[in-house]
DNA sequence: TTTTTTACTTGCGAAATGCAAGTGTTCGTG
DNA sequence: CACGAACACTTGCATTTCGCAAGTAAAAAA
């Protein structure tokens, strides 16, 4: 077998994604890292929705062995690692970039966190051409 | 509660539609129906990766609660129900596209079936178009 | 009238999730 | 250098969800 799919992936690339992301937390982890900027286990763990200690070191290894993640020694503190997004996560960008703009065209709610929306209706395209460049929108 | 957000909403609009479709199955569903024209409990049944059926009745059922899924009866059959996208389901096609264009990019499988690439790669504008419309792509 | 089709529901073992607590380095402070 | 705090996890266990198989009910076909 060249190349393994998963018990679920069909062959369609939408599959393919899902097999990737398509659980309650993995595209939120990279929202954390490619919208926040977040960079150590710390930072994501304090996200907004509030992810678990285990949960999150289990994804982590699974982006990171899906090649969306990096994971290095941070140089200036033995203890720390930072983690970032390949090219191939940041290139998630336009995907994250309609999920919001759908959510923002359905979500009733009045105190929905508009801070990430604002970015794309102000300016789309610079938004996610810093967020694949790998910088924060 | 005007607007009860779940456990895991956390005013984010990525976390609202992750709230709604982050799972293995939900956005399969409406590829099935947005991609494929499924529209009935077995072609969706029948679908490329094998959803199980008690999986299948209860993605039917939060779909329609979140506004996504209509179930109407068929009325030539009586024992048939037909199952469609509303505006808001059929909104996701920029979703879906931007998915698809990812995993195009970078899923090594040769094997992989290209036939909704194919026609994003062919007429972006316009498969999404079609889509919104409610129409085959 | 019997069989088949359609659309599910139910039961149950297996797997994933969530929470709390614990572990092993490393760094700052006295 | 000792000691506590900080960081990045791991482990255990109860709860929830999933997945497969089988069963059910009503309508249509034979």
């Amino acid at each position: 077998m060249t190349h393994s799919r998963s018990k679920y992936d069909s062959g369609c690339p939408v599959a393919y994604a899902l097999d990737i992301f398509g659980d309650r937390w993995s595209l939120l982890v990279i929202r954390d890292m490619a919208v926040k900027g977040a960079r150590t286990y710390g930072e994501l763990l304090a996200g907004w929705e509030g992810i678990s200690t285990n949960i999150l070191a289990q994804r982590l290894k699974q982006l990171e062995q899906a090649g969306i993640v990096t994971k290095e020694k941070d140089p200036d503190s033995g203890r720390s690692f930072v983690y970032g997004l390949t090219q191939k996560g940041r290139d998630l960008a336009p995907v994250l970039i309609e999920i919001a703009l759908w959510s923002g065209r359905y979500n009733p709610d009045p105190d929905a966190l508009t801070g990430f929306l604002d970015k794309i209706s102000a300016d789309r395209t610079g938004t996610e051409a810093r967020m694949r460049a790998g910088e924060r929108p």
